[in-house]
This record gives structure tokens, sequence and C-alpha cells, in this order.
RNA sequence: GGGGGGUUUCCCGAGUGGUCAAAGGGGUCAGACUGUAAAUCUGAUGGCAAUGCCUUCGAAGGUUCGAAUCCUUCACUCCCCA
């Protein structure tokens, strides 16, 4: 029901170029995810989010939970007829929120306590619990309850993370039911080496169909994020997927692709979008900046999306009117950039100019 | 014709003798955003040779050590009664 297939390995780098089969469909790898927490890419239709070129997008289980409730989901016919997304959807577990909303919760061995943020009742979120749910939901695979920090930390709190994680993630594959929903598991560990290298050692014993990187890009320097991937991507399995969670700006995935991340997701083409800011191969830039008031170049020359088909002038002035088409358009063209990017980095791998490739991008981004 | 209001920095709008280059919004300008409590948040926004100086609160004049704030006149404007 999943298949992992690596179809090449580059020549001069640990990138590797594969796919990966699910119930609602196969995804070419490395790939990018879009988010949609609560059962929407915001701003986005399906058709729209399709002709981006994404294949596989993620969701959350602690939104979902909290509203409108699996069950509610369950009874409209699980997350994908829910949504209308026919693809594969991976699904957090909400370890983020862990994070995220800690000033809301207490973790103890047992589960997460959260305070919704919505009303404030308290939920549990236990690691059996998080399967739960995201096996109602039906999502193809289902995130592992992890605990995440804030970086730095102390030695002593990260490895208590990590220990937790460790053990959440075997209740997790114990309490899995569904045989449908690939169930992956999170290494976490900070920024210690040791500690990257004795989850990631204890995980792979657990036989895991995938395995994600989580707790990074959470305020560390890019340097240390990809110091952490040399370290932990080489104790996991090869004939699995790898996701990098979270992550990340387009320099960090050609960086994460170089060593050997299959996956990953992140938020920012999407809320950056939103923000008004557009990714390009001459680097960001910011559409509400008054340069650009009579722009009449689009923002990418030779850019397929939708918003490449009007002026920079144009956007800029929906932004400037706030009016919600401005947010949606940039949403797609940085999705669309985003998957144009993978798009390259796939066939880069595949004719053994990875490098040459990340090189490339890295001289466009620098020159403005 | 009679009576009563109002005029503030790009806009709206506080401010009624010093702590006022002047609250707060808006606008504008710039920045941030990495498993989304985010179509959000932060900063700047009279000028300059700038830990200070200059110009500004309808205009002109006056009172005072000191005025956006008090007085006089004028201009414009709004409301009510004729």
């Amino acid at each position: 029901m999943f298949d992992f297939q690596l179809l090449h390995l580059d020549a001069h780098s640990s990138a590797r170029r594969s796919v990966f089969s699910t119930p609602h469909g196969a995804v070419q790898m490395p790939a990018f995810m879009p988010v949609g927490t609560q059962a929407t890419v915001k701003g986005l239709e399906i058709d729209q989010l399709r002709a981006t070129g994404a294949e596989m997008i993620l969701s959350n289980t602690y939104h979902l939970a909290l509203r409108p409730g699996e069950e509610t989901v369950a009874a409209l016919g699980g997350l994908h007829q829910f949504m209308g997304w026919t693809g594969p959807i991976l699904t957090d577990s909400g370890g983020f929120q862990v994070f995220s909303l800690a000033h809301l919760i207490k973790i103890t061995e047992e589960e997460a306590v959260f305070r919704s943020h919505i009303d404030g009742h308290l939920v549990a979120l236990s690691p059996e619990r998080a399967v739960a749910i995201q096996e109602r939901l039906g999502s193809d695979v289902a995130m592992a309850l992890d605990h995440v920090v804030g970086l730095p930390n102390t030695r002593e709190v990260v490895a208590d993370a990590m220990e937790r994680s460790v053990r959440w993630a075997r209740r997790c594959r114990d309490a899995a039911r569904r045989a449908d929903q690939a169930k992956f598991a999170i290494v976490q560990g900070g920024l210690d080496t040791d500690l990257r290298v004795a989850c990631a050692r204890q995980l792979r014993e657990m036989d895991f169909p995938g395995y994600a990187v989580g707790g990074l890009s959470v305020g560390e320097p890019p340097a240390e994020m990809y110091r952490m991937l040399d370290v932990t991507v080489p104790e996991l399995p090869s004939d699995r997927p790898r996701y990098l969670m979270g992550v990340g700006r387009p320099e960090d995935l050609l960086e994460g692709i170089a060593r050997g991340i299959d996956l990953f997701d992140c938020v920012m083409p999407t809320r950056n979008g939103r923000n008004a800011m557009a990714f390009t191969d001459r680097g960001p830039i910011r559409l509400r900046n008054v340069k650009f008031e009579r722009d009449e170049r689009p923002l990418e020359e030779g850019c397929p999306c939708a918003a490449c088909r009007r002026s920079r002038g144009y956007i800029r002035h929906l932004f400037m009117a706030h009016e919600m088409l401005g947010p949606t358009l940039l949403s797609i063209h940085n999705l669309t950039y985003y998957q144009r990017l993978l798009a390259g980095a796939r066939a880069a791998i595949e004719a053994d100019r990875f490098e040459e490739y990340r090189q490339e991008k890295f001289r466009g981004w620098a020159a403005e």
C-alpha cells in the first residue's frame, strides 16, 4: 500500500530522486508539501492548489481535533473528501503545537495537556490519542506525537524531550490500527550531535515506514540546522522517505536535498505570500514597496502561474487596496515557485548535476 | 438680521498656560515571518549641519518668564432662530 522507490542517487551529493506511493497516489521526491493546517491551504481553492504542481499536502491534528473535531471530519467522509483534495495528505501530530502553544499546556509522561486557544477548555493529547485522531481524519501519513523544545536550550531539557519523543513514538507505532495510514517517527535532539544520533538510532530500531527530522528552524542559525542534518540523515534508513519538518526558505530546501532529505513542508510560501512577499530566482521581493508601483513586469519572467499573468504594479495595487486577491495570487505564485524549484532539483539529480543547480540558484538569490 | 459652534502636524481627531513636535486612529514608508492562534506583527512618519537647533496647531496683533491653549481684530466654515 505504501512504497518508497529510489530512482537515482546524485553522483556528487547525497541528493536522491525517489517516488513515494500512497493510497491516494504517488509523490515525486524530493517534494514540497504546502501547509493546510485547518483543512485548507489558506486562500486557495483546490484546483488552484493543484495547479501549483503540489502532489501532497500537510494538515494538522491539533487544529482539526479542536475544530471541527475528528468525528465531524469522519462524518463528512474523512479529510480527503472533507476538503476536496484527492491526493496524498500528511497530518502533523500536534507536536509542534506543544511547542508553539507551550504556555497553554502541561506535559507529563502520559500526555500533553493543552488549553484550547479557541475557548480555553482543557484538551489532552497522548500518543495514542494523536494516532486515533489521525486515523479518524484518514490522512495517508500520520506523524508520531513528539516533544519539540525551543532552541537554544539546556542539554537536560533537550535530552528529556528527545527521550520522551522516542517513548511516545513507540506508543504511536503500537497504537496504529489502520494499514492504509503510514506512521512516521520524528527525530529530536536539538542542536546536540550525540542526542540526534542516539534518537535516530533508537527510532530506526522501531522500523517506521518513514522518518522525519523535527525541532529545527526554531530560532537557531541555518548553519546549525545543516550541521544537524549532516549527522542525522546518515543514521536514517536509506530505503525510507526522510522528511525535514517545517523547512523552509528556498535555500534551506536545496541544502536539505543535498544532504539526503526527500520531503519538506513550510508555511513560508503561503504566509509570506499573504504578507506581500514573492519568491523569485532573484531573491524575495516585497510587493508593497513603492518601487513596484508602476512595474509592468511579472513577478518572475517565464513563470506559468496565474499571478504572473499580471504586472507587479497590479499586485502591489491589490495589496495596497487590501483586496483578497492579492494574498491569493502571491500564495499561488510562491507555491508554484517552490514546486518549480523542486521539479528543477529532481531533474538535476537525475542528470547528476544537482550541485550545479544549487550553485546556480544561490547565485541568482544573491544577485539583488 | 439675531444667537451659538468650529478651524491642530498627509487625513480624521485628542489636547484649554509649562511635563507639546503635540495622544489615538487612518494613510504612507520600511522591516520581520521556517511541522500556521498570523490576509499578522514591529518600527518610522515637520525640517536639519540632529544627546541640540529651527519651523508648525486658520491669519495678524497682544497678555505672560512661558501660548495649540488666554485676549483683540480679521478670514473661512457649520448649526439654530428670523
